[in-house]
DNA sequence: CATGAATGAGGTTTCATTCAT
DNA sequence: GATGAATGAAACCTCATTCAT
């Protein structure tokens, strides 16, 4: 049974993904349990509360952009560029609601270990000449933190602009 | 008579913006009522539901928007000078979930006054040579709008490096 | 409004009482308020929670039981003689569960009128000769916690066995 | 495996003693279980609902009474003496939620046990002389049982006031 | 047999909204 | 008009109990 909690612990998860960028951080418990398939108790079984599922659900999102920074290095030809995919990226992707989310509850170790593989990025692109010296990790996890909480509405046009600016050339 | 029932909208108002700044856009009815001090029924009097009490300060919001940018246009040297001064302003005033209240409930007729007359600035600013002109006044008010929701989090550095992105010499 | 408000927190309050005498302290919120004949809601605006709920029947019981003191004085001859009919009363009268909730949750303000009043019996009851000096307050206060738990369950014949104890004569 | 499951009946058992004390009558079955080192399901193979606990509980309960009773016969010189000794022995060591639960749950059969052996005690110190004749088994019950559900709450110098009301002198 | 996962009924509490005063 | 009391639907959470592994 041990292969059927697992299964439901991501099912649960996946649920409470939709029906958040679906109807909120606070869709309902309930709604969540049955989305996935599960009885309340389940749900609460394995998140004690609205927090832990929170919090579950915030780690999660920081490793699979952790996972896409990863995908970013291998595809690119170098760290600028690849930091620049990577952001281009993780806002397209980006679940509103919970990014949103994320600022609050954050999901603190999981964030640490994304920010130390964006700082070396950044060390890296500021080495090879191509981002500006004063450009900061910190800035790129504003940038994140900002655009993603709004999926969908970072026109095309936009945020080349806005990483232009952070551009060694501007 | 009249006068009072003013006053009364206003300390609603009032009331509705620190309650929902700090507990959040479903702050209770109540406790915004109380805050205001008045009754329940007298909110409800002006307000007929939630709903309507978003939009009248969705349309508050983006009236001060406006003042603003009277003022920034007023006070500044040129269009592109009012545009930057009125984005700083803006972003950093911004009443983060009232901001990202306006995202859902807008307040259509104002909105599009300030579209109006950010679209003539913007005119201004590329006739003039200082703005991109492949920049719009959907540009800035995507700016506005995602960077508004994040009250504080903007570091002085920051900023800058985006409206860069606009900037001509970019 | 405020008479029917008041008349709704007595039948609030009367409920309570007979809801747990009959299903114990935590009979459900939900049956005291639909045998109050009032909504949930209308239980929660007086009493915030369970606690509140509970403290305030302790109140009452414990100034139902000052009443009851004062009576015994008025009816009875001596000091002495007021305590020994003031226990009796209580003792029969006592609603189990609600005293039971009385030594947990206690009415500490109404509790020490109580005691005050007590106080001053014994004083005299032992000047007078016909209370052991060595009995106290507290022994009494023990009596009726203890005794009151158990409604019922003293038979005529005991009671008076440990009253005896406290008396002089023994 | 006889042993085994004798042993995890007794670490049951002991488990919901303390949880009991600690919690009330009605903690949580998986406390219980978790605190006993077992599964639900296996405090639900050894007692097969709530009610069944409660009535071990209850029962072994109602045997160590007996089992201090015994001992109490062993170590007074006389009957009267053992019934003291036992009384005051019991109203310390009692468990107070345990015997409340007595009250309700019971264990006819133990229980029926207990007051024969008692019963012989009364009529032998009747017959001594030391007790009154008045007094009845029933009575030294109905002591337990209302002393036992408030531990530690009976002072030192307050049980003898009501044993001496049960004495022949008094 | 033991385990602990799953279930869902049931209890608590909150709040938007209505309405009597 | 203003007030705040009343209502009940809806969300949260807990646990006794069952059952698959």
């Amino acid at each position: 049974m041990r292969a059927d909690a697992r299964r439901n612990r991501d099912r649960i998860l996946e649920a409470a993904r939709d029906a958040m960028a679906e109807r909120g951080m606070d869709a309902p418990m309930e709604l969540i349990a049955r989305r996935a398939g599960v009885g309340v108790g389940t749900l609460y079984r394995r998140f004690p509360d609205r927090g832990a599922l929170l919090a579950a659900l915030a780690e999660q999102y920081v490793h699979e952009l952790m996972d896409a920074l990863d995908r970013a290095v291998a595809a690119e030809p170098d760290a600028w560029a690849a930091i620049r995919a990577f952001v281009f990226h993780s806002v397209e992707k980006s679940r509103g609601a919970i990014a949103a989310a994320l600022a609050g509850t954050s999901a603190p170790q999981a964030r640490q270990a994304l920010v130390q593989r964006l700082d070396e990025l950044v060390r890296q692109a500021q080495a090879d000449g191509a981002m500006r010296p004063d450009a900061s990790t910190g800035d790129l996890m504003v940038l994140l933190k900002v655009f993603a909480c709004h999926p969908g509405v970072v026109p095309e046009r936009f945020l080349p602009l806005v990483l232009d600016g952070l551009d060694r050339r501007s």
